[in-house]
DNA sequence: CAATATACCTGGATGC
DNA sequence: TGCATCCAGGTATATT
């Protein structure tokens, strides 16, 4: 499940070897994703263009072409798109293969259909990319992302902090995991209203928001090399969790039992005893 | 306007 | 063993 951790992972990987490759063929599979595959866009403005870097807003990556075309690809939920020998048998569920001009090939797969690639030509790249930074919440590690905003978006609002720290129109790139963890880290009940939070809460909110990102970055990190795998790469992060996915386990800190609620239909975990609702 | 519900999709786990 | 059901989760859109 792909979040901001998982997606600047791939960004890094991908950085190593991606700019300067050029595109010399593409292939995609005819299904639909969460948006139909620009084919034509793809045809005339990614193939035959090299890359010249890639950059992450939210959990999208922004493929610059030289030519100033951009190519947005969003990775759903599944988290698989690397680089890999163009000698790869397809797999299922390979919906976009981009043959670079040193015979690896960038294919992005996904088997559920919830990530989309877009293309913006060079001449609307600039509008389209302001509208869509517009549409979305401010990054975690931003100067944007401060006590004054947080409060301003937060205090007239009676949502659960889980609810609103997973509102991509305010934070960018915190999804159910990550927002699990850093509450935990926060020692903040997830249930807790937005708008009660006291000002220590929030600060605690973005000094853990901070720490759990960074920390699940450096640990995904580690298996960058997989990308040259052929089977994605799961990250180390995730036995590190503290709360997420360890209902009726005890809790590292204290000993209690972890508990399991739903939370705006997500699945929630916290510790009843280290996150206890209190609003100072 | 804020909050909630639903649709989209497949694979893996669970239940009978 | 096999079938049905549920769950996971990001985001756009619809509804309350």
């Amino acid at each position: 499940m792909p979040e901001l951790p998982e997606v600047e992972v791939t960004r890094l990987g991908l950085l190593m070897s991606l700019p300067g490759r050029c595109v010399t063929k593409i292939s995609s599979s005819n299904k639909r994703l969460r948006l139909p595959v620009p084919r034509k866009l793809l045809g005339e403005y990614v193939l035959g263009s090299a890359i010249a870097t890639i950059d992450r807003r939210a959990k999208y990556l922004l493929f610059r072409m030289q030519n100033g075309a951009i190519m947005v690809i969003h990775l759903g939920m599944t988290r698989k798109l690397g680089l890999i020998a163009s000698t790869t048998p397809p797999a299922p569920h390979d919906h976009l293969r981009l043959l670079l001009d040193d015979t690896m090939e960038l294919r992005f797969n996904d088997s559920r259909r919830f990530g989309c690639v877009l293309v913006w030509t060079p001449r609307e790249a600039e509008a389209m990319e302001a509208e869509f930074d517009a549409r979305l919440g401010v990054e975690p590690f931003s100067r944007k992302f401060n006590m004054q905003y947080l409060r301003q978006q937060g205090c007239s609002r009676k949502t659960a902090i889980k609810n609103f720290l997973m509102d991509g129109r305010v934070v960018a790139g915190i999804g159910n995991i990550y927002a699990n963890e850093i509450l935990f880290a926060a020692s903040i009940h997830p249930l807790t209203p937005a708008g009660l939070l006291a000002p220590g809460q929030w600060q605690a909110v973005i000094a853990s928001t901070r720490r759990i990102l960074k920390q699940a970055i450096r640990s995904g990190g580690s298996t960058i090399s997989d990308f040259l795998g052929s089977s994605g790469n799961p990250g180390y992060f995730q036995v590190q969790f503290k709360v997420y996915h360890r209902g009726d386990e005890k809790c590292h800190q204290c000993n209690n039992i972890i508990s399991k609620i739903i939370v705006g239909g997500r699945a929630t975990f916290f510790c009843p005893y280290c996150q206890p609702i209190k609003t100072e």
